[in-house]
DNA sequence: CCGCCACTGTAACTTAGGTTACAAGCCGGA
DNA sequence: TCCGGCTTGTAACCTAAGTTACAGTGGCGG
């Protein structure tokens, strides 16, 4: 059995997705949904696992990540405040299992609705069904986005890019991570990130420092 | 003003879509859709093109490629029988212009659907909507794997899963192909791929001649 | 305050793959 | 039949990126 959301779910509900969701959907969100707090760091979703619920997120950032047969990792994108895991949409016709690893890269929250309600959903609500392509069309130009980076760039531009994208998301010219992590992040390895990074601050694009790399220009090669 | 499919295209329409879909959907079908025959070569579709309908694969193979600003391909994957095109799907919600281009590979058959009807079929036909899902869900699939293999194998790699997936996609051991089209569709250089062609064939795995290569065994590293 | 550990910098080396160059074979058309 | 263009094979070379090794440094816990 449900209860409905807590005020404070409601009204961060409301500021996401408020603006494009009717107020019959947002009243069955509500009804239907259950909120979900996650700290940094949290594993929300492993490959291989089973996907039960749709995650619509409130605050915070979610990393998506692939990886093949031998743990090697590769970045594909994030979500934020109003995405969802639009893969979550195929694999409830069809599989059911997540084939990327979701990881809380920011403290976040979010509303999660069980998949049977999708399909309802597509039929009842005209803003529903809006959202659920417009989230397919969205991540399928990060997979391109991804296919053009892996296969057009080199490793200077793809770092580059990298950051750039992390200015984005967080909001912050500050990046608080390591070397070890972006190489985790790009496939590639920390000597090498650690070099272009030190090319990238003589050019005097970024500034490095422990566990902090700060960017000088969104001008970053390119 | 439309003119029903002639006898010839819903005896195909039936034979590669018939099993899926419900009778209602497929008389709307043949009522709606244009058939159209196109020649090994032909480009149907170029990146940045609108989109105005939706392609329903009857026979042959459709060849998805991106193509970055600087002209660089790559091969993305192949539309068969039964197959649509599903970026079409997002885009009629969104863009509305092409991201990939679609080259034909053999002689094709298929019968074209205004976009308008995409939306309205998803509520009357329950068929139509798994089709569509099943479909996203599979381009999805055969994006993660471009980027697997991008990411993850070297290029002998890459070129072996190539030749496996031809094998596939025309049913035949011969490849009728220049080493010149396979470092278009790899994004390498041609001679990279006689190095590594000439490296399989060492191996006893292929057998190379003028315009053909003969796989011996689909064991194909892997 | 000391010692440890995570992080960063850098050198030296290896390797995959891209580039240039050229020879030779095949094939079709004049 | 001869020419020219397309295709393939191969050598020699170059560059981006991966690997190994090690030194220095900053911060935190004991």
């Amino acid at each position: 059995m449900h209860t409905m959301l807590e005020q404070h779910y409601q009204r961060k509900l409301d500021d996401a997705f408020g603006f494009m969701f009717e107020p019959e959907l947002m009243q069955e969100i509500i009804r239907i949904g259950q909120a979900r707090t996650f700290r940094e760091g949290d594993l929300m979703m492993d490959i291989g696992q089973a996907i039960t619920h749709l995650p619509l997120l409130l605050e915070g950032a979610v990393k998506i990540m692939r990886e093949d047969s031998q743990g090697d990792e590769l970045l594909l994108y994030y979500l934020e405040r109003g995405d969802t895991c639009a893969m979550s949409f195929s694999c409830c016709m069809s599989t059911k299992k997540s084939r990327v690893r979701a990881t809380v890269e920011e403290d976040s929250e979010m509303v999660l609705v069980p998949l049977a309600y999708l399909d309802k959903w597509l039929g009842d609500f005209p803003t529903w069904k809006a959202y659920v392509f417009q989230s397919i069309d969205a991540r399928m130009n990060e997979f391109l986005e991804s296919i053009d980076s892996l296969a057009f760039l080199r490793m200077d531009e793809r770092l580059a890019k990298y950051l750039r994208n992390k200015v984005m998301v967080t909001g912050s010219m500050e990046i608080r991570t390591t070397h070890q992590e972006i190489a985790i992040d790009l496939h590639t390895s920390r000597v090498v990130v650690s070099r272009l990074l030190k090319q990238l601050e003589k050019e005097g694009l970024v500034q490095l420092s422990r566990n902090l790399i700060t960017v000088r220009t969104m001008d970053l090669a390119r």
